[in-house]
DNA sequence: TCATATACTGATTAATTTATCAGTATCTCC
DNA sequence: GGAGATACTGATAAATTAATCAGTATATGA
């Protein structure tokens, strides 16, 4: 399996792998958010930083954006179908780390 | 969920989210193997760098060596029982890129 | 007209992660 | 004694990622 380059592990990697993703994708699993709100909802990282894995993850197709026509300009990010199947692996992900915290209370 | 510091994913991203450690997991996954084996078995890393994914995995518990007294020295790394709970993560991250890798065609 | 809000980007620096190179030490075989 | 195998490590360089700062442009309302 894993010569790892070209790998669907190292894919995967690239495509949710970025600091901030995962906190982009999990905002905007209750709906569509405009890019405000977005950086209200993760005040630990700079505007600029989150537009940037916000590119990334239109360039992967992971979310989407809708531009309003509108003035002063309005647009909102929301998750693709594609970006829902990554769901359960974040998931995962996740409850592995809290299952097994109490392991590294010493690291 | 994730305020991402502290969350379930940054903790496992921590334990298993090194360039090569993936490639160490999954050579151990039939069997124990010393590290001349592991070097031979992922040629495109120097053996320094798979010593220092090696130290963190050993860390954090998802490797364990035997260490043999014997001359010259051998030594064994294998998989441990918490190690053994990260296969499915690394399958369906896998599965995940494999699945999704023609849609990436022109990336 | 000036402050504010919107969305977004370029250039640069800082921090983190990987990689390279050279070194330690011990024992066997020729 | 010297070459080779074993396992491992320190110091530093290179590459990658993330962060900071300042800027673009457009339009509203005071």
């Amino acid at each position: 399996m894993p010569i790892y380059n070209g790998c669907g592990y190292s894919l995967t990697m690239q495509v949710i792998g970025g600091k901030w993703k995962i906190c982009i994708i999990d905002a905007l699993r209750n709906g569509p958010l405009r890019p405000s709100e977005l950086f209200k909802a993760i005040p630990e990282a700079t505007e600029r930083v989150i537009n940037h894995q916000i590119r990334e993850l239109l360039m992967y197709k992971v979310i989407d954006r809708t531009i309003y026509a509108e003035q002063p300009p309005r647009s909102e990010y929301f998750i693709t179908e594609l970006g829902k199947t990554v769901f359960p692996l974040i998931d995962s992900l996740d409850d592995w780390g809290d299952k097994n915290r109490e392991i590294y209370g010493d690291i």
